[in-house]
DNA sequence: GTCTATAAGTGGATAGAC
DNA sequence: GTCTATCCACTTATAGAC
């Protein structure tokens, strides 16, 4: 594996376990096994590794975010199937663990790729939760990013894996739709 | 106001704000206006501070939630009040911004105040979760707390200060609670 | 392209005067 | 108690050999 793939690969794992600003080059380094300057000849900057790093976790996650969509015909089906995947619970999110990262607030070009991810999202939910049938589609929609972002945010600060799942749950079961 | 206070009330704007891991001594110091030595007086180490800030910030939500329930007599009218309550979506919750802070993860003592208000905001949400008749209590409880958790965290990476108000909005919807 | 060496600044903490 | 001065390690980045 040439050396910007180890570099990329050890910047993803970094970003998605620490953030941006609390990695630094010296681990992406370390945990890559390349030299100091094969790290500045392929990216200029920490900015531009951290971005290389949010652009690729955020194409691995829209795909996978993609195929799950793709996979199931109807709204019902899609909406159980988005709120009873497994998640990494205490790992946290790998674009929304970012949101309060202070580097990823000073630097649109990284906040960019996270945000059109949520957008797409948003755009695969509504016509799901529009054929339910529920008043407010738009709301119900941002409640369905939201309870999922904040399962992870419980989950991690009460050291709970099945925080997550239990609130997952309980908006599925909010929404009339059992489980299969 | 002694420095000790002064340097508290700086420390706890700095949490909020940027976080434990990036936010540093100088910051504090020059937030407070008091010398390097005074620092290191009152608290003795990063870790000192950071937890009394922590404590402190646990306190004031603590105190302001206890308030919001008890002005409420009704299940259905508590749950209205709290998901309908202003709330300054892009700086983030003061105790949930921290689930992903590398020095929160690292550290037992910073996270249980967090940790004991989730667990004492589960503790009002049930009976009036119960009450409301709603199958799934537990789930429903969960997804309460998540979806103002997400909503924190979707309202900031799409720079959206309307996206946590959706999401609470769409959940009240779910849940048969009609606005005010 | 990849490496080692190094620079300038900052982070967390200590020393010791007043 | 509060201050200034200082320390060592680390962060981000550059220089220049191979």
């Amino acid at each position: 594996m040439d050396a910007r793939t180890r570099l990329l690969d050890a910047a993803k794992q970094l970003v998605w376990d620490r953030g941006v600003e609390a990695t630094s080059p010296n681990m992406v380094l370390a945990r890559s096994g390349v030299g100091q300057g094969s790290l500045y000849h392929h990216f200029g900057s920490k900015a531009a590794w951290a971005e290389a790093a949010i652009t690729a976790l955020a194409a691995d996650l829209t795909a996978e975010t993609d195929e799950l969509f793709s996979a199931h015909p109807t709204g019902v089906e899609q909406l159980r199937a988005y709120l009873t995947r497994p998640r990494p619970a205490l790992d946290g999110c790998r674009l929304g663990r970012l949101a309060f990262d202070p580097e990823i607030r000073a630097d649109d070009a990284l906040r960019a790729p996270i945000s059109a991810y949520f957008e797409h999202l948003r755009a695969l939910l509504r016509p799901a939760v529009h054929a339910t049938g529920v008043d407010d589609t738009d709301g119900v929609v941002e409640a369905i990013c939201a309870v999922v972002q904040g399962g992870y945010v419980t989950s991690r600060l009460s050291d709970d894996p099945d925080a997550l799942d239990r609130a997952c749950r309980g908006l599925l079961t909010l929404l009339g739709i059992p489980p299969h």
